[in-house]
DNA sequence: GAGGCGATTGGCT
DNA sequence: GCCAATCGCCTCG
């Protein structure tokens, strides 16, 4: 598997959201493996970044491989990764590995196949908030490993969205049962 | 300075 | 399946 540094997140955000797949990320401890993503690239009406640098997207124009998290609906946090600039890959759904206790008494449930099945839910079992955004995925809290295994990836529509909505730029793990929504 | 709306979720019909 | 919750950001006047 391709290494995740730098220059993994320097690159076009269609391709970022695809290699993530089967990628491990934790915080503090708490996580597992990533079966969901959406990319979200600097020409895309869909994008926060589509009309320029402000206050809430400045992040999405800073380093690759930072953080950018923002609450949507004034109740849920959102966790994207930085990727070229004005791009960034939405983490949708997790399948969880490490700290199930911890994201079990967060989020409420104990079913595991709905731990992490969304953005909203994977922040609260992971407890992301907006005090994250900007942090390096490099540093504490965050942790990447490799999982070791490469597997079936799947691509289809955006969720949620009510322009672009037939590009092709969501991306999971094939047959996976920790996705928000099936392929 | 005010109004409208959203990369969602959970609960109720 | 539908709808409310809830607030920061963006657009317009």
């Amino acid at each position: 598997m391709r290494p995740v540094d730098a220059a993994f997140f320097e690159r076009p955000a269609d391709a970022v959201a695809r290699d993530l797949i089967g990628v491990g990320l934790l915080v503090n401890g708490s996580g597992g493996g990533i079966v969901e993503t959406e990319a979200y690239h600097g020409a895309d009406p869909a994008s926060h970044s589509f009309r320029g640098p402000t206050k809430r997207n400045a992040v999405m124009f800073g380093p690759a491989g930072c953080a950018y998290v923002y609450l949507s609906y004034g109740l849920h946090w959102c966790f994207n990764v930085v990727c070229e600039p004005g791009s960034a890959v939405l983490i949708r759904a997790l399948e969880p590995v490490a700290g199930i206790d911890e994201m079990q008494a967060r989020r409420g449930i104990t079913d595991t196949s709905k731990l992490c099945a969304g953005p909203g839910r994977l922040c609260k079992a992971l407890a992301i908030t907006g005090a994250l955004n900007g942090a390096s995925l490099f540093d504490t809290p965050f942790e990447l490993y490799d999982l070791g295994h490469a597997p079936a990836i799947r691509s289809g529509p955006r969720i949620g969205l009510s322009v672009a909505v037939e590009e092709a730029l969501r991306f999971g793990e094939a047959g996976s049962q920790y996705l928000s929504k099936p392929f």
